[in-house]
DNA sequence: GTGATAACGGACTTCAAACTCTGAATATCC
DNA sequence: GGATATTCAGAGTTTGAAGTCCGTTATCAC
Protein backbone atom coordinates (compact mmCIF):
# COMPACT_ATOMS: atom_id res chain seq x y z
CA UNK A 1 0.00 0.00 0.00
CA UNK A 2 2.97 2.14 0.32
CA UNK A 3 5.78 -0.12 -1.10
CA UNK A 4 5.58 -2.22 -4.71
CA UNK A 5 5.60 -5.86 -4.14
CA UNK A 6 8.64 -6.16 -5.19
CA UNK A 7 10.05 -4.25 -1.58
CA UNK A 8 7.35 -6.46 0.37
CA UNK A 9 8.43 -9.75 -1.57
CA UNK A 10 12.34 -8.60 -0.95
CA UNK A 11 11.55 -7.38 2.64
CA UNK A 12 9.68 -11.27 3.42
CA UNK A 13 12.26 -13.33 1.54
CA UNK A 14 15.09 -11.36 3.73
CA UNK A 15 13.80 -12.02 6.84
CA UNK A 16 12.84 -15.64 5.88
CA UNK A 17 16.26 -15.89 5.13
CA UNK A 18 17.65 -14.06 7.98
CA UNK A 19 15.69 -16.53 10.63
CA UNK A 20 16.47 -19.67 8.67
CA UNK A 21 18.46 -21.83 11.66
CA UNK A 22 20.27 -24.14 8.93
CA UNK A 23 23.52 -22.81 7.10
CA UNK A 24 23.82 -22.53 3.97
CA UNK A 25 22.17 -21.23 0.84
CA UNK A 26 18.42 -20.91 0.62
CA UNK A 27 16.82 -21.85 -2.60
CA UNK A 28 14.32 -19.57 -4.86
CA UNK A 29 11.45 -22.26 -4.32
CA UNK A 30 11.92 -22.99 -0.34
CA UNK A 31 11.13 -18.90 -0.13
CA UNK A 32 8.58 -18.71 -2.50
CA UNK A 33 6.64 -21.38 -1.03
CA UNK A 34 7.46 -20.20 2.54
CA UNK A 35 6.40 -17.03 2.00
CA UNK A 36 3.55 -17.66 -0.41
CA UNK A 37 5.31 -15.12 -3.26
CA UNK A 38 5.28 -16.03 -6.94
CA UNK A 39 8.47 -18.26 -8.34
CA UNK A 40 9.33 -16.11 -11.15
CA UNK A 41 8.61 -12.69 -9.77
CA UNK A 42 10.47 -13.38 -6.63
CA UNK A 43 13.09 -14.77 -9.26
CA UNK A 44 13.61 -11.41 -10.65
CA UNK A 45 13.96 -9.67 -7.41
CA UNK A 46 16.10 -12.04 -5.57
CA UNK A 47 18.02 -11.15 -8.69
CA UNK A 48 18.23 -7.54 -8.07
CA UNK A 49 18.77 -7.81 -4.18
CA UNK A 50 21.94 -10.01 -6.04
CA UNK A 51 23.03 -7.28 -8.23
CA UNK A 52 23.33 -4.77 -5.26
CA UNK A 53 25.20 -7.05 -3.19
CA UNK A 54 22.37 -7.93 -0.47
CA UNK A 55 22.44 -11.42 -0.94
CA UNK A 56 24.77 -13.96 -3.23
CA UNK A 57 24.05 -16.29 -5.61
CA UNK A 58 25.16 -19.99 -6.09
CA UNK A 59 24.16 -21.82 -8.97
CA UNK A 60 23.82 -25.45 -9.68
CA UNK A 61 22.32 -28.01 -7.49
CA UNK A 62 22.17 -26.88 -4.10
CA UNK A 63 22.84 -23.47 -4.60
CA UNK A 64 20.48 -20.75 -4.04
CA UNK A 65 21.21 -17.46 -2.13
CA UNK A 66 23.07 -16.28 1.10
CA UNK A 67 23.20 -12.71 2.87
CA UNK A 68 26.24 -11.23 2.39
CA UNK A 69 26.24 -9.23 5.32
CA UNK A 70 25.19 -10.33 9.35
CA UNK A 71 21.63 -9.41 9.70
CA UNK A 72 22.46 -7.20 12.51
CA UNK A 73 23.62 -5.26 9.79
CA UNK A 74 21.03 -5.30 6.99
CA UNK A 75 18.41 -2.39 7.21
CA UNK A 76 15.25 -2.20 5.59
CA UNK A 77 15.83 0.46 4.04
CA UNK A 78 19.02 -0.77 1.54
CA UNK A 79 16.37 -3.24 0.22
CA UNK A 80 13.56 -1.01 -0.17
CA UNK A 81 15.49 1.89 -1.64
CA UNK A 82 16.63 -1.24 -4.02
CA UNK A 83 12.66 -1.09 -5.71
CA UNK A 84 11.06 2.10 -4.76
CA UNK A 85 12.42 5.21 -5.11
CA UNK A 86 12.02 6.38 -1.57
CA UNK A 87 14.13 9.21 -1.11
CA UNK A 88 11.99 11.41 -3.63
CA UNK A 89 9.83 10.82 -0.81
CA UNK A 90 11.37 14.27 0.06
CA UNK A 91 9.54 16.23 -2.50
CA UNK A 92 6.14 14.08 -2.58
CA UNK A 93 3.19 14.75 -0.05
CA UNK A 94 -0.21 12.42 0.09
CA UNK A 95 -1.65 14.83 -2.44
CA UNK A 96 0.66 14.33 -4.75
CA UNK A 97 1.85 18.12 -5.05
CA UNK A 98 5.24 17.63 -6.61
CA UNK A 99 7.12 18.96 -5.54
CA UNK A 100 6.20 19.51 -2.17
CA UNK A 101 8.61 21.06 -0.05
CA UNK A 102 8.12 23.63 3.15
CA UNK A 103 8.33 26.57 0.52
CA UNK A 104 5.09 24.84 -1.71
CA UNK A 105 1.50 26.05 -1.15
CA UNK A 106 0.40 22.62 -0.22
CA UNK A 107 -2.26 22.76 2.75
CA UNK A 108 -1.09 18.94 4.54
CA UNK A 109 2.00 18.98 3.89
CA UNK A 110 3.38 20.56 7.35
CA UNK A 111 1.17 17.63 8.76
CA UNK A 112 2.82 14.83 6.23
CA UNK A 113 5.94 15.78 6.67
CA UNK A 114 6.35 14.12 10.38
CA UNK A 115 4.28 10.94 9.31
CA UNK A 116 7.18 10.91 6.64
CA UNK A 117 9.97 11.23 8.88
CA UNK A 118 8.71 8.45 11.02
CA UNK A 119 8.59 5.35 7.91
CA UNK A 120 11.90 6.67 7.07
CA UNK A 121 12.90 6.30 10.45
CA UNK A 122 10.99 2.75 10.70
CA UNK A 123 13.28 1.57 7.66
CA UNK A 124 16.68 3.36 9.02
CA UNK A 125 16.55 1.67 12.19
CA UNK A 126 15.10 -1.78 11.80
CA UNK A 127 17.47 -4.57 10.59
CA UNK A 128 16.58 -7.51 9.73
CA UNK A 129 18.17 -9.23 12.91
CA UNK A 130 15.30 -7.12 14.97
CA UNK A 131 12.51 -8.20 12.74
CA UNK A 132 13.54 -11.63 13.19
CA UNK A 133 13.24 -11.07 16.82
CA UNK A 134 10.10 -10.02 16.65
CA UNK A 135 8.89 -12.43 14.68
CA UNK A 136 9.99 -15.12 17.75
CA UNK A 137 8.34 -13.15 20.27
CA UNK A 138 5.22 -13.06 18.11
CA UNK A 139 5.64 -16.81 17.70
CA UNK A 140 5.99 -17.08 21.81
CA UNK A 141 3.15 -15.20 22.46
CA UNK A 142 0.54 -17.27 19.97
CA UNK A 143 2.16 -20.54 21.45
CA UNK A 144 1.40 -18.83 24.86
CA UNK A 145 -2.53 -18.11 23.85
CA UNK A 146 -2.40 -21.59 22.32
CA UNK A 147 -1.75 -23.11 25.76
CA UNK A 148 -4.04 -21.06 27.20
CA UNK A 149 -6.84 -21.33 25.31
CA UNK B 1 2.21 7.71 -3.08
CA UNK B 2 -0.46 6.32 -0.62
CA UNK B 3 -3.73 7.72 -2.01
CA UNK B 4 -5.10 7.06 -5.39
CA UNK B 5 -5.16 10.41 -8.03
CA UNK B 6 -9.39 10.21 -7.67
CA UNK B 7 -8.49 11.11 -3.61
CA UNK B 8 -5.48 13.14 -4.26
CA UNK B 9 -7.77 15.34 -6.67
CA UNK B 10 -10.48 15.14 -4.70
CA UNK B 11 -9.03 16.52 -2.03
CA UNK B 12 -7.81 19.20 -4.11
CA UNK B 13 -10.54 20.15 -5.51
CA UNK B 14 -12.87 20.78 -2.33
CA UNK B 15 -10.15 22.56 -0.88
CA UNK B 16 -10.07 24.89 -3.60
CA UNK B 17 -13.89 24.68 -3.89
CA UNK B 18 -13.52 25.71 0.34
CA UNK B 19 -11.19 28.56 -0.58
CA UNK B 20 -12.89 30.42 -3.03
CA UNK B 21 -14.22 34.06 -2.40
CA UNK B 22 -17.03 33.86 -4.94
CA UNK B 23 -20.36 32.52 -3.86
CA UNK B 24 -22.07 30.37 -6.21
CA UNK B 25 -21.81 27.09 -7.90
CA UNK B 26 -17.83 26.61 -9.03
CA UNK B 27 -17.28 25.14 -12.28
CA UNK B 28 -15.32 21.84 -13.35
CA UNK B 29 -13.11 23.85 -16.15
CA UNK B 30 -11.97 26.43 -13.75
CA UNK B 31 -11.46 24.04 -11.25
CA UNK B 32 -9.04 21.55 -13.38
CA UNK B 33 -7.60 24.75 -14.75
CA UNK B 34 -6.71 26.48 -11.43
CA UNK B 35 -5.51 23.06 -9.82
CA UNK B 36 -4.32 21.10 -12.85
CA UNK B 37 -6.27 18.00 -13.28
CA UNK B 38 -6.81 16.35 -16.12
CA UNK B 39 -10.55 17.66 -17.38
CA UNK B 40 -12.28 14.83 -17.66
CA UNK B 41 -10.90 12.88 -14.90
CA UNK B 42 -11.94 15.18 -12.66
CA UNK B 43 -15.40 15.01 -14.20
CA UNK B 44 -15.58 11.43 -12.76
CA UNK B 45 -14.49 12.34 -10.04
CA UNK B 46 -16.45 15.12 -9.15
CA UNK B 47 -19.61 12.97 -9.87
CA UNK B 48 -18.62 10.72 -6.99
CA UNK B 49 -18.55 13.21 -4.73
CA UNK B 50 -21.98 14.65 -5.93
CA UNK B 51 -23.95 10.54 -5.04
CA UNK B 52 -22.01 10.52 -2.15
CA UNK B 53 -23.44 14.55 -1.18
CA UNK B 54 -20.36 16.41 -0.42
CA UNK B 55 -21.08 18.38 -3.50
CA UNK B 56 -24.30 19.11 -4.79
CA UNK B 57 -24.18 20.14 -8.53
CA UNK B 58 -25.77 21.91 -11.20
CA UNK B 59 -26.30 21.65 -14.79
CA UNK B 60 -26.46 24.24 -17.74
CA UNK B 61 -24.92 27.36 -18.15
CA UNK B 62 -23.75 28.96 -14.86
CA UNK B 63 -23.79 25.53 -13.43
CA UNK B 64 -21.28 23.84 -11.54
CA UNK B 65 -20.72 22.70 -7.92
CA UNK B 66 -21.23 24.11 -4.42
CA UNK B 67 -20.03 22.19 -1.08
CA UNK B 68 -23.04 20.81 0.53
CA UNK B 69 -21.37 21.69 4.52
CA UNK B 70 -19.96 24.42 5.67
CA UNK B 71 -16.04 23.52 5.02
CA UNK B 72 -15.50 23.39 8.92
CA UNK B 73 -17.77 20.45 8.63
CA UNK B 74 -16.40 18.25 5.55
CA UNK B 75 -13.43 16.18 7.16
CA UNK B 76 -10.55 14.55 4.72
CA UNK B 77 -11.50 11.09 6.00
CA UNK B 78 -14.99 11.30 4.47
CA UNK B 79 -13.55 12.78 0.88
CA UNK B 80 -11.01 10.00 1.19
CA UNK B 81 -13.18 6.94 1.90
CA UNK B 82 -15.19 7.71 -1.30
CA UNK B 83 -12.32 6.41 -3.52
CA UNK B 84 -9.74 4.20 -0.96
CA UNK B 85 -10.72 1.87 1.06
CA UNK B 86 -8.87 2.74 3.99
CA UNK B 87 -11.01 1.00 6.58
CA UNK B 88 -8.90 -1.98 5.17
CA UNK B 89 -5.98 -0.62 6.52
CA UNK B 90 -6.76 -1.82 9.73
CA UNK B 91 -6.25 -5.15 8.32
CA UNK B 92 -2.74 -4.23 5.67
CA UNK B 93 0.79 -3.70 6.41
CA UNK B 94 4.00 -2.90 4.51
CA UNK B 95 4.55 -5.99 3.87
CA UNK B 96 1.41 -6.89 2.26
CA UNK B 97 0.18 -9.55 4.87
CA UNK B 98 -3.22 -9.65 4.65
CA UNK B 99 -4.88 -10.12 7.25
CA UNK B 100 -2.41 -8.67 9.64
CA UNK B 101 -3.15 -7.68 12.96
CA UNK B 102 -1.69 -7.66 16.44
CA UNK B 103 -2.37 -11.82 16.35
CA UNK B 104 -0.53 -12.52 12.78
CA UNK B 105 2.91 -13.01 12.45
CA UNK B 106 4.45 -9.97 10.85
CA UNK B 107 7.80 -8.94 12.59
CA UNK B 108 6.86 -5.12 11.25
CA UNK B 109 3.13 -4.79 12.52
CA UNK B 110 4.06 -3.23 15.96
CA UNK B 111 6.08 -0.60 14.15
CA UNK B 112 3.33 0.20 11.35
CA UNK B 113 0.45 0.27 13.36
CA UNK B 114 0.89 3.34 15.44
CA UNK B 115 2.25 5.04 11.76
CA UNK B 116 -1.01 3.73 10.36
CA UNK B 117 -2.87 5.26 13.30
CA UNK B 118 -1.62 8.75 13.03
CA UNK B 119 -2.57 8.89 9.64
CA UNK B 120 -5.63 7.64 10.17
CA UNK B 121 -5.90 10.60 13.00
CA UNK B 122 -5.32 13.38 10.01
CA UNK B 123 -7.55 12.23 7.96
CA UNK B 124 -10.27 12.23 10.55
CA UNK B 125 -9.55 15.61 12.78
CA UNK B 126 -8.14 17.81 9.49
CA UNK B 127 -11.26 19.50 7.78
CA UNK B 128 -11.58 21.68 4.83
CA UNK B 129 -11.80 25.08 6.41
CA UNK B 130 -8.38 24.21 8.67
CA UNK B 131 -6.92 23.38 5.38
CA UNK B 132 -7.66 26.66 4.13
CA UNK B 133 -6.61 28.15 7.00
CA UNK B 134 -2.96 26.72 6.35
CA UNK B 135 -3.09 27.50 2.70
CA UNK B 136 -3.54 31.44 3.77
CA UNK B 137 -0.94 30.64 6.43
CA UNK B 138 1.63 29.55 3.41
CA UNK B 139 0.77 32.27 1.55
CA UNK B 140 1.41 34.57 3.80
CA UNK B 141 4.84 33.10 4.57
CA UNK B 142 5.39 33.37 0.95
CA UNK B 143 4.60 37.05 0.79
CA UNK B 144 6.89 38.00 3.43
CA UNK B 145 9.58 35.97 2.16
CA UNK B 146 8.99 37.53 -1.39
CA UNK B 147 9.40 40.95 0.48
CA UNK B 148 12.50 40.19 2.29
CA UNK B 149 14.50 39.01 -0.39
C1' DG C 1 31.95 -35.03 -20.47
C1' DT C 2 27.07 -35.88 -19.73
C1' DG C 3 22.95 -35.02 -17.37
C1' DA C 4 20.56 -32.81 -13.78
C1' DT C 5 19.84 -28.65 -11.11
C1' DA C 6 19.25 -23.92 -10.08
C1' DA C 7 19.97 -19.00 -11.00
C1' DC C 8 20.03 -15.47 -15.00
C1' DG C 9 17.96 -12.54 -18.46
C1' DG C 10 14.87 -10.93 -21.54
C1' DA C 11 10.52 -11.13 -23.78
C1' DC C 12 5.83 -11.71 -23.17
C1' DT C 13 1.06 -11.39 -21.00
C1' DT C 14 -2.28 -9.73 -17.65
C1' DC C 15 -4.53 -6.46 -14.96
C1' DA C 16 -5.98 -2.37 -12.77
C1' DA C 17 -5.39 2.53 -12.37
C1' DA C 18 -5.27 6.62 -14.88
C1' DC C 19 -6.79 9.06 -18.48
C1' DT C 20 -9.74 10.25 -22.81
C1' DC C 21 -13.68 10.52 -25.71
C1' DT C 22 -18.36 10.89 -27.10
C1' DG C 23 -23.07 11.25 -26.79
C1' DA C 24 -27.10 11.90 -23.57
C1' DA C 25 -29.46 14.57 -20.12
C1' DT C 26 -30.62 18.81 -18.10
C1' DA C 27 -30.76 23.66 -17.24
C1' DT C 28 -30.52 28.62 -18.84
C1' DC C 29 -31.22 32.44 -21.84
C1' DC C 30 -33.14 34.73 -25.56
C1' DG D 1 -38.83 26.49 -28.60
C1' DG D 2 -34.12 26.65 -30.19
C1' DA D 3 -29.28 27.55 -29.25
C1' DT D 4 -25.96 27.11 -25.78
C1' DA D 5 -23.65 25.58 -21.62
C1' DT D 6 -22.79 22.41 -18.31
C1' DT D 7 -22.86 17.96 -15.79
C1' DC D 8 -23.75 12.77 -16.33
C1' DA D 9 -22.66 8.16 -17.84
C1' DG D 10 -20.47 4.66 -19.99
C1' DA D 11 -17.23 2.94 -23.23
C1' DG D 12 -12.58 3.04 -24.99
C1' DT D 13 -7.46 3.79 -24.66
C1' DT D 14 -2.98 4.15 -22.43
C1' DT D 15 0.36 3.07 -19.16
C1' DG D 16 2.96 0.92 -15.80
C1' DA D 17 3.11 -2.60 -12.22
C1' DA D 18 2.64 -7.34 -11.51
C1' DG D 19 3.12 -11.73 -12.95
C1' DT D 20 4.51 -15.56 -16.46
C1' DC D 21 7.35 -18.09 -19.68
C1' DC D 22 11.31 -19.96 -21.82
C1' DG D 23 15.80 -20.42 -23.43
C1' DT D 24 20.72 -19.62 -21.54
C1' DT D 25 24.44 -20.11 -18.35
C1' DA D 26 26.90 -21.86 -14.48
C1' DT D 27 27.69 -25.59 -11.21
C1' DC D 28 27.60 -30.11 -9.26
C1' DA D 29 27.57 -35.28 -9.23
C1' DC D 30 28.54 -39.25 -11.42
Amino acid sequence: MILSRASEYAIRAMVYMAGRKDDGPVQLKEIAEAENIPFHFLAKTMQVLTRIRLVKSFRGPHGGFMLMKPPGDIYLYEIVNAFDAISQWETTCVLGINPCSDDVICPIHDDWKPIKERIFELFQTRNLESLVGELEKKREKLRELGLAG
